[in-house]
DNA sequence: AAACCTATGTCAGCATGCTGACATGCAGCA
DNA sequence: TGCTGCATGTCAGCATGCTGACATAGGTTT
């Protein structure tokens, strides 16, 4: 275990494998919908969490809070949500979803759920159930030493 | 399953969580040695298989040939790499280690193993086994139906 | 009240990686 | 021979996402 070997024997690798291959599908799966992955991810999360503020929703998607503006404004552009000129405490502006955007989630959602079905369709339930456990474990395990790195 | 449903629920997000983390995870532990993620993926698959062409690696490594040719410049203007001037044969520019780039190959493919342990720490072997199995499955199934989208 | 800390939004600059396009070398076929 | 197809390397341009920096709003501590 001292260095990381056959790369087709690294769990590492095979990880980046599938979400690269996931990334993938998801694109062409998307693309007729003129979205992509971090929009729909913003969007999705939106959906099931309406009002949280660009910050929020950065967190959730794995991106900083400056790209989170870029995505925003451009789905903002096209109609499919809505912040307020101002912020009704604080700095945070809550996001939400217009009807516009609740229907393109709508279909998105709908392709996004055949591209996981296609990936899982040759695993069982139970194993389904193993392995997204199994993946939030590692993350879990890799977040959980992220060192503070305060200087003594 | 019409949708995607609970992002909590999706293995997809629980994928893309696990894959930023460990990203993440990389670049912490690369970055004493001046190292990026698609640096270090470089190094360990010509460490793997020396003489691969930069068109080679890319597919090895989930990048296109066009990003390849700059992460291969870098790597080269520090010595780590050799490329020859011309082509032995066809187009292709077989790539290997110099002395050097084995060196510090060794140093990265430590500390990346090191990462990979701490991930996986908390499962057993049996469990590590079958999650390499079923993430390669995963990539294969959305593969597999890439569809050539050639008009009838 | 004043100082501090944290979270948020925002601006600027830069690194990375992509698509599109083109030329080249080689194999296969008419 | 010439034509086609394919893989490779390379150039240009662009999109995405990052770091660094700053100002602001609110809470906490002194």
């Amino acid at each position: 275990m001292q260095q990381v070997g056959d790369l087709d024997a690294s769990i590492g690798y095979a990880m980046k494998e599938a979400a690269s291959a996931l990334r993938s599908a998801m694109e062409d799966a998307l693309r007729p919908l003129d979205l992509s992955v971090s929009q729909y991810s913003s969007l999705e999360v939106l959906g099931q969490q309406p009002g949280l503020s660009a910050a929020q929703l950065a967190r959730r998607t794995f991106v900083t809070r400056q790209s989170m503006q870029g995505v925003l404004t451009g789905l903002a552009a096209r109609g499919l949500l809505s912040r307020p000129d101002a912020a009704p405490q604080g700095r945070a502006l809550p996001t939400e979803l217009t009807p516009a955007g609740r229907d393109l989630l709508r279909q998105a959602s709908r392709a996004v759920a055949g591209v996981e079905h296609r990936m899982l369709e040759h695993l069982s339930a139970e194993d389904q159930h193993r392995l997204h456990s199994d993946l939030a474990r590692c993350a879990e395990a890799l977040r959980s030493r992220r060192a503070p790195s305060r200087p003594v």
